[in-house]
This record gives structure tokens, C-alpha cells and sequence, in this order.
DNA sequence: GTCTATAGAAAGATAGAC
DNA sequence: GTCTATCTTTCTATAGAC
């Protein structure tokens, strides 16, 4: 046996390690299948031992990046919820999220690209979007801060919204001017007052 | 001369009405320019005598989506702020503008669309966006509503993040919800006591 | 499982007739 | 100015060798 169960597994990582990269910044019509295997260190003729089509992939890589993005693997056991707020709100909402992190949320990066794809890929999103509301409420709870579920709906769509639009914008300093905005007025909203 | 320039302006304005229509929901890329034209009217051969390239109706097509609207044309002379932001902000952030509005904002619709084109297009929607922060700034300054720069960025954020993740929900129940906390925590930001 | 080669479809842009 | 016809490129997906 030539290749191994765990061949064919790493090669199934790899290429979802590729999509993680690709995807969030080039949208999925401009990743294509040739460019996400080479990325990954294969060709495209393999890409099919492994994914049915283009949007299994798709669909999949949203899960696959939100799992391992570094806002929710913040783990400092921190119980200063300001210091947690700068953590991760306040790096979900930062400059280098917007322009540097190889992996970005793709909640953010993605939101318009998902309403024109297969309901399985709506699918992974919607599920992507429900485990943030659940982490939000879940760690504002355990920092003892009471909160409204509209308040911490409306800070997602200010994460979200605040980091696409950010990235949208031609003008560096208003999008920086427009993050900061955006973090000042979430923990307004969580009512801390650092 | 068979062609008056009237004639031509009319063809003109029909492509751009056409672009209105196809861009915000189906994206830059699902819309050909055969499909552009047909809907319009005219054939494709056509579209070459208006625009260079399929970029420059693009770009053309947001500032000419965001100046017809319904947000901005909006004018009652109502003096009522909580009216107002019920017409205005709270039409913005309305499921029929996420379902049925037949051209929706550009803004919203195309945010993560942008940042892959030409410098041109990236141009237009930013220049939009700037129009969208004076605006806003205008009528709350006309309302007598005190409120901090910030406050109206985030709010900006806000409804452009809460309608674009309304549309790419899978759970009109969730996407209904939500586009209701934007509403409330918008207002409540403004401080209406509404 | 991974490779190269290729079939088949779609779309941007141009040419030339009217 | 608008039309039809076409060139050219790109990409998804499959076939078949190793």
C-alpha cells in the first residue's frame, strides 16, 4: 500500500490549510482549483481524491478556518474583561486582522461572497456565525458581565462589518480611524470603562 | 444622423439602471456582460460603445446605485428624530431592504466584492462611504442629536455589517433578529428614548 | 493517491456589417 | 450606435497512466 491512511490524511489538511489562505482574501471565484492545489503542494488531478467539487472545499475551509482562528483560541485565563476584550474583540477588530493575518475570519472576509453559493456552503457559515454568538455569550457570562442578547448581536455585526468595510476602503487611515471606532464603541457596549 | 445623443444618454442610463439591479446581488463576477446588456435592452456588441471595460461600469454603476437611495432621498421634513431614524437607519436595516429591495446598497451588498478590483472601483466605494458618514453627520447635526464621530462610524458599521450578514444567513428567523438588534442598539446610540 | 492531458463550457473583448 | 460572429483565455471536471 503505497499510500497510507494518514498520507491521505495530511494531504486533506494540507489542502484545507491552502483554502484557509486563499479563500478569505481572494474570494472563491478567484481561487481556482489549479491555484489552491499548487498552494498546497500537489496538482490539480488529486484535488478530486478528496473533495466531490470546488464548493465541498469551499464550504468545509469556512469551518476548517473559524475552528482555528486566534480570537477563539484565546485561552489566557485572564479575569479582567478588558483585558480579555483586547484579546480578542479588540484583535478581531484590529489593522494586522485586516491586512496581515494570513488566515482571516472569513465571517468577515466572505459575507458577501455566500449568499450566491450551494446551501451547504450557507450551511457552514450560519453554523460558523452561531458558534460566535454562543462564544461571545459564553465568555461574557463567565467574566460576570451581564448583557443584552441584541447588545451582543449587534456587537457581531460591528465585527463583521467593521473589519469587511475596513478592508473595503481605499483610504488606510479612515479604515483605521473607522477599527478604532468600532473597538471604543463595543466595550462602550459591554460597558467597561477602561 | 441616426443616433441623436439624447438616444445615447437613454442607452446609457438603461446599462447603468441594468448594472444597479445585477451587481448588488449577484456580485461582480456572476454578471456577464451579455446578461448586463440583455437585461438593459441591447446586445452585447452595444456595451463597448458606453463603457471601456466591464470595470468601468462597475465602478460607475455604485456611485450611480448609492445617489438614487431611498435612504438619501429620503425627505420628510419631519423634525421628529425617532422618526427620521425609522425611515432612514431603520429602513436601511429592514429585511425588505436584505429580500426584496429591487437595487440595494452597494455598500452592503458588494463590501467584500471590492477590495479585489481595480483601483477605480475601490475609489467609487469609498467616496460612497464618505458621502454615507457626512450624510449621516448632517442630519443628526439637523436633528440637534449631539453625538461623537465615533458613534457615527460605528453606527455605520452597524448597518452595513448587520444587512450584509442578514443576506448571508441561512435562518430568516436568526437574520430577522438580528437586523432588529442593530436597529435597537443603533437607536438607543443615537439616544432616543423611542 | 497523484500525476499529465484534455474535453467542454463560459465569458471578456474585438471585428465588421448595417 | 447597435448588431452578429468570433477570437482567446480561463476554468471545472474527467480520463487514464503510474
Amino acid at each position: 500500500m503505497p499510500y497510507s491512511k494518514e498520507h491521505k490524511q495530511q494531504s486533506r489538511e494540507k489542502i484545507l490549510q491552502s483554502a484557509s489562505e486563499l479563500f478569505p482574501r481572494k474570494g472563491y471565484e478567484a481561487v481556482s482549483i489549479d491555484e489552491l492545489m499548487i498552494h498546497a503542494g500537489l496538482t490539480r488531478g488529486a484535488f478530486y481524491s478528496h473533495f466531490s467539487d470546488k464548493s465541498e472545499i469551499y464550504a468545509e475551509s469556512i469551518i476548517y478556518t473559524a475552528t482555528r482562528s486566534p480570537i477563539v483560541l484565546e485561552n489566557s485565563d485572564t479575569t479582567d474583561i478588558s483585558e480579555w476584550f483586547d484579546n480578542t474583540i479588540g484583535q478581531y477588530l484590529s489593522p494586522s486582522h485586516v491586512t496581515t493575518q494570513p488566515s482571516p475570519c472569513p465571517l468577515a472576509f466572505l459575507v458577501t461572497d455566500i449568499n450566491k453559493r450551494e446551501k451547504k456552503v450557507r450551511n457552514s457559515y450560519t453554523q460558523v456565525y452561531k458558534s460566535l454568538l454562543s462564544f461571545l455569550n459564553r465568555r461574557f457570562k463567565s467574566h460576570s458581565v451581564e448583557i443584552k442578547n441584541e447588545t451582543t448581536m449587534t456587537i457581531s455585526a460591528i465585527m463583521i462589518g467593521g473589519v469587511a468595510l475596513a478592508n473595503a476602503l481605499d483610504d488606510k487611515k479612515l479604515a483605521d480611524k473607522l477599527l478604532r471606532s468600532c473597538r471604543k464603541i463595543s466595550k462602550d457596549l459591554i460597558k467597561i470603562d477602561a
